[in-house]
RNA sequence: GCGAGUGUAGCUUAGUGGUAAAGCCUCGGCCUUCCAAGCCGAUGACGAGAGUUCGAUCCUCUUCACUCGCUCCA
C-alpha cells in the first residue's frame, strides 16, 4: 500500500471495504492477483441488492422486457460476427524516446514512392506534406493507412510503387519505435479436456451477444411484439491493457445489459426514453444527482454502425467516468448474425405484413462500477461525532437493521435477540451485544446499516424500543409490534 | 506491456546486519442505562523466492502486488 497516497479518498474507501468485509483482493494469501477482487459478506449483499434492483426496475416491473441468462462460453463464430475478433485486436507500439504507447493504426504513417522522390505523410485520415497531390489520394483517405501500400504513385504514375517508410510517434514525432505488439482483448480458452484437439473459444467480452443470438428463440417463445426488450446480468471478461482505480476497471467484471428491439423506421423516441430511464435508475439507488451527468458521444467517438450513444457518468474522486452506455445500434447486430449464421432472425410485422430486422437500443451498465459509485457517493466522515458513515440507501444496504441490548443484563439481551430473530425472517439484520452502545452504533455506521433498534430499561416497563437513524442520529420510541411495519416501509420506500 | 515510485500485524506508524515497538481495530472477561469511556488478558507483521554473510526485515538480484502516467472500455 502506497503510504504517500493515503489521503486519497479512494484509499480510504478501499481500506473500509477490506476492514468491514465488502471487498478483498483476489488470492491475497498468494500475493494477490492484479486487479481481481473478491466480494466479502457485506459486499456480496450490496452487489446482489444492486443487481436485484436493476432486475426489478428493468425486467420484472415492465410488461415489455423479459430476462435471460446465456452462457459465458459461446460458439467462436459469435465473436467473428459481432466484430470482436477483428476489433478487439489492437496493434500497439511503444516510442522508445518519449515512452508513449499508441495504436499503430491510429498513428501518423510515412509513405514514399519506390520509383521517384515522392514522399508524404498520413495522419488521422489527412494527407500532409504534399498538398499538390492530395486530390490524387482522395479515394484512399477514408481507408486505413495500411491500405495505401501498393497504390499508384500520383507523381510518377508507377503502379504499386507506394510503400510504407515508417510510423511516427504521435507524441514526440520520433521514429525510434518498438515492433507492433498485438493485444487481443478477448480471453482464449480450450473447449474440451484435450488441449490439442479441443476447439479454441473465448470467454465472452460482453453479455449482449448472448441476447442477440437468442433473439429468435425469445421472440418465438415469449409472444412479445416489438417494441420489446431482453435483459441479462452476467460476467464478462476483457484482457484490458490497463486496469485500475480499485474495482472500476478489471479484467473480470459483471454487466447488466438490456437490448430493446424496435421497428427500424421511426421509434426514435425510444433512445431518449431509455436515456431518461437509466439516469433515473441511478437516482433511485440514492446517488446524489449533482454527481451524475449524461454525456452524448461526439460523431468521432461513435462506432460506424451506431446512430447515437450517451453515457451516464459519475463524478469519481479520479474524475468523471462512465457507468453505463445507452446506444442506438440500429440493425447492426442482428444483421451481422443473419449474415454469419444464415438464419432468419427477422421479425414478422403483422401490421404491414412484412418481415423486418429490428433495430436495437442497448443499455449496458457495469455492476462493479455501480457498486463503486454507490460506495463513493455514500462515504463521508462525520467529524462532529467522530465517525465514518456509509449513507447507503436502505434499499441496497447490506444489513437493514441492527438490534442491540443497551446493556448486557436485566433480560435485555433476551428481548433484543427475540426481536432480531423475528425481524430476520423479513430482512437482513445484525445482533450485537459486545462493548459499549456507542461502539456498536459506530460499527454499523461504517457498514452502512441504516437503522438501529435498542432495548433499554424503558422496554422492560412499557415494551417500547428506540429506533436510531444512521444519518441523523435521531431516535424515536416505538412499540415492539410496530417495528416490522415501520422498517419495511422505510426500506422499501 | 513500458517508464517512475511504494511494500513492517486488519489499519496507522516506529526500528535494527543478531528475527521487531506502539496506538487503534478484533476477540475473551470485568464494568457500563444511548453514541468509538475505563480496567485485565489474548490473537496478530518484516509481500514472495534466491544470493552475499556465522547470521538478512535491513545489502544484491528476481518475482508478485499496489500507486501515477501512456492506450482501452462496462
Amino acid at each position: 500500500m502506497a503510504k504517500q497516497t493515503k489521503q486519497d479518498p479512494m484509499d480510504k474507501i478501499m481500506s473500509l471495504c477490506k476492514r468491514r468485509g465488502f471487498i478483498f483482493q483476489s488470492s491475497e494469501i498468494y500475493g494477490g492477483m492484479n486487479s481481481c477482487w473478491d466480494y466479502g459478506p457485506l459486499g456480496v449483499e450490496l452487489k446482489r441488492n444492486i443487481k436485484n434492483f436493476w432486475w426489478h426496475n428493468m425486467i420484472t416491473s415492465r410488461n415489455n422486457v423479459v430476462g435471460m441468462d446465456a452462457g459465458i462460453m459461446m460458439h467462436p463464430k459469435v465473436w467473428e460476427a459481432s466484430g470482436h475478433v477483428a476489433n478487439f485486436n489492437d496493434p500497439l507500439v511503444d516510442c522508445k524516446d518519449c515512452k508513449t504507447r499508441f495504436r499503430e493504426d491510429k498513428a501518423p504513417h510515412k509513405f514514399k514512392c519506390s520509383k521517384c522522390v515522392m514522399k508524404f505523410e498520413v495522419d488521422n485520415g489527412r494527407i500532409t506534406g504534399k498538398s499538390k497531390y492530395t486530390n490524387e489520394f482522395e479515394s484512399l483517405v477514408a481507408n486505413e493507412p495500411a491500405s495505401y501500400i501498393g497504390s499508384t504513385c500520383p507523381r510518377c504514375k508507377n503502379e504499386g510503387a507506394i510503400e510504407l517508410e515508417g510510423i511516427v510517434c504521435p507524441n514526440c514525432g520520433g521514429t525510434n519505435l518498438t515492433e507492433a505488439k498485438n493485444f487481443n482483448l478477448m480471453f482464449k480458452t480450450h473447449y474440451g479436456p484435450a488441449e490439442d484437439t479441443a476447439s479454441q473459444i473465448y470467454l465472452r467480452p460482453e453479455t449482449a451477444q448472448g441476447i442477440f443470438v437468442n433473439f429468435a428463440n425469445v421472440e418465438n417463445t415469449s409472444r412479445l411484439k416489438i417494441p420489446f426488450g431482453i435483459g441479462q446480468i452476467g460476467k464478462a471478461f476483457r484482457n484490458e491493457i490497463t486496469t485500475g482505480n480499485f474495482i472500476f476497471r478489471s479484467r473480470e467484471f459483471e454487466q447488466m445489459e438490456m437490448e430493446f428491439f424496435i421497428h427500424p423506421d421511426g421509434n426514435k423516441g425510444w433512445y431518449e426514453y431509455w436515456i431518461n430511464e437509466r439516469f433515473e435508475f441511478y437516482k433511485l439507488l440514492g446517488i446524489k444527482e449533482e454527481n451524475l451527468r449524461l454525456r452524448a458521444h461526439g460523431q468521432d467517438e461513435l462506432a460506424h454502425y451506431a446512430r447515437g450513444c450517451t453515457d451516464v457518468e459519475y463524478k469519481f474522486y479520479f474524475g468523471w467516468s462512465e457507468l453505463e452506455g445507452i446506444a442506438d445500434r440500429q440493425t447492426f447486430d442482428l444483421d451481422q448474425h443473419i449474415k454469419a449464421s444464415g438464419k432468419n432472425l427477422s421479425y414478422f410485422d403483422a401490421d404491414t405484413n412484412t418481415h423486418i430486422v429490428p433495430a436495437v437500443i442497448e443499455t449496458s451498465a457495469g455492476v462493479d462500477r455501480t457498486l463503486l459509485t454507490v460506495l463513493s457517493d455514500a462515504y463521508w466522515e462525520d467529524d462532529e461525532n467522530e465517525r465514518i458513515v456509509l449513507s447507503l440507501h436502505p434499499r441496497i444496504a447490506p444489513t437493514k437493521v441492527a438490534v442491540f441490548p443497551l446493556v448486557n443484563k436485566d433480560g435485555m439481551p433476551e428481548i433484543a435477540e427475540k426481536i432480531n430473530n423475528d425481524l430476520r425472517k423479513y430482512m437482513a439484520t445484525f445482533y450485537d451485544k459486545a462493548g459499549s452502545i456507542g461502539r456498536r452504533y459506530r460499527r454499523q455506521d461504517e457498514a452502512g446499516t441504516p437503522f438501529g433498534i435498542t432495548v433499554d430499561s424503558q422496554t422492560l416497563e412499557d415494551g417500547t424500543v428506540t429506533l436510531r437513524d444512521r444519518d441523523t442520529l435521531e431516535q424515536v420510541r416505538l412499540p415492539q409490534d410496530k417495528i416490522l411495519a415501520t422498517l419495511l416501509e422505510k426500506v422499501n420506500s
